[in-house]
DNA sequence: ACACACTGATTAATCGTTTTACCAAAGAGG
DNA sequence: CCTCTTTGGTAAAACGATTAATCAGTGTGT
């Protein structure tokens, strides 16, 4: 409600000496601005966003673009993609492209047009979208050649795959959710790198393949390698249905750390993507990118 | 890019024409309003929320603030609440509280500051925040005084607590997560009265109460009723820990019907909030707030 | 013919902030 | 005493859209 007209008015100086002393930008006497910051918070002076983004040009917001909220792994990214740019003084409108390929481009849109800073796009499985003309990055995998930021998928699966080849392991499943996925694609790269040439690995993917798992478990297999912590608990089901029982019978693991991965008893051996350092680098690219910064040439991968 | 002046120099006319023929408001000539929206979707033009926003005084931008984004239920009410706002026009600010009562009274002065048109709170457990000179709507329970629109939890809690009797039990725990949550007290109330009076029931909260489950079970106990499926998890865990199973030895039963619960196996019995017509009705009791109308009276509760 | 309504457009003010250019006063240096 | 620099401040023009007030024509009814 109060403006800077109306401090400056109170105070008998201009306006523009009240914007100088409240930004700190221009040449005001101490004093002076001292008692103009004592009036704003008397008034309880907010300034008008519209305005300044008006002005300047820069809303301070940035937008967000997920590909389903309802898988937990995202809200986890959303939150701490918000603590970061909340660090820098921004704020997140959260659009959720629910799935569809063409949602997640309208999403887009709709987020250029609230006149947004920059944009943050977890993309929907085997897509690539573009902002028009608005710094944007992607949270993603090595494989995707638009790529900033992302975990190390790859190297996360090798470690999974090395700890199950240790543990003597020479015949496993490795179970997959959706061949499109480029995340998953590189996860499971990576795990057969970890396994090695001697341990033998078979291939599932989606429900054909969660229904081949007794059978395959039945001529042998010892372990499941499942490329997310949802999937996992899927197989957990399928296979207690079919009367095996983890981990007596056959060996388990996830992807993700969800919270509920060690609430499971037992706990769901997992691997953990560090959110955190992926939110903070998106945002430092982004907010460099905003800045006028080159997009730097290649992605980066944050270590499991 | 593209501004309004472009494109009434364009085609000869004012900037005002150009306004009232891209917003349908003055009187313009049929013929010279398609000649505008033409060379408008030519340049690509996307009016300025900002400009729209200092003149207008409104952003059509919603406030939504949460209490912790890792709890998998409060991203299906932030789903849910964006799609409701995308279908009125409406974009939506997500801030996280993340667990403390200070964050989210920064939160809420944060969007304030950004301009927001109004917010949608759920509250941090225990608490009734307020904002200053800004229509709000609190997703909460019947018990706060505050709440505009919530899950019927205690008639949730009856349907289970029903449901559990009709099965013939006649010892069972009622297990709770924080004694502070007014959602948990009224579920646990609901529970009781579908229980009834010919149905021993004992109350068991938080780390204490979750220990103390093996030896209840040892007692006689035939169920456990948890406030939350999170909750039931962590049961179930401790109990088969304990060498109990899961529903042989005792039952079992949770609330929210998040997406493990059903992937579980055997499924966990439990009950859904109807989050979509929880975050319907919010904006539209939001909505109307901003458009001047009065507080409703009283709460309204979705029926589960 | 004359007042009158209607149509289609324009002018100009306004929202609140930032920012460039300018100005007055005061001290510094010669 | 005159010029030069520094300090502290103001005036005014933006930014891009909306909107009330106005105006020039063109029919219309009497």
């Amino acid at each position: 409600m109060a403006s800077i007209k109306q401090i400056a008015q109170d105070i008998g100086v201009s306006a523009a000496t009240v914007s100088n002393a409240l930004t700190g930008k221009g040449r005001v006497s101490k004093d002076l601005a001292d008692r103009i910051r004592a009036r704003a918070d008397e008034l309880g002076y907010r300034p008008s966003s519209a305005a300044r983004a008006l002005k300047t040009g820069q809303s301070g917001i940035l937008g967000l673009v997920m590909p389903d909220l309802t898988n937990p792994l995202f809200p986890r990214i959303a939150q701490n993609l918000s603590i970061a740019a909340e660090a820098r003084g921004l704020g997140i409108l959260i659009a959720d492209s629910r799935g569809s390929e063409t949602r997640q481009t309208e999403a887009l849109q709709q987020l250029v047009g609230r006149g947004v800073d920059g944009v943050v796009v977890v993309p929907q499985k085997g897509t690539s979208p573009e902002a028009p003309g608005l710094p944007m990055v992607t949270i993603n995998t090595a494989r995707d050649p638009r790529n900033t930021v992302s975990a190390d998928h790859i190297g996360g699966g090798a470690l999974i795959g090395a700890h199950i080849r240790e543990l003597g392991h020479s015949h496993v499943v490795l179970l997959g959710g959706d061949r499109v996925s480029d995340v998953q694609q590189d996860r499971m790269r990576g795990m057969r790198e970890g396994l090695g040439p001697s341990v033998r690995s078979e291939t599932a993917w989606g429900d054909a393949g969660l229904a081949a798992l007794p059978g395959l478990v039945g001529q042998g297999a010892t372990a499941i390698l499942a490329t997310s912590d949802l999937l996992a608990l899927t197989a957990l089901s399928e296979l207690s249905r079919a009367g095996f029982s983890v981990p007596e019978d056959v060996s388990l693991t996830g992807f993700d750390d969800l919270p509920f991965a060690t609430a499971m008893h037992p706990a769901l051996t997992t691997t953990a993507q560090d959110v955190s350092a992926i939110a903070e680098h998106a945002l430092e690219v982004l907010t460099g990118l905003i800045a006028g910064a080159e997009r730097p040439e290649a992605g980066h991968a944050v270590p499991m």
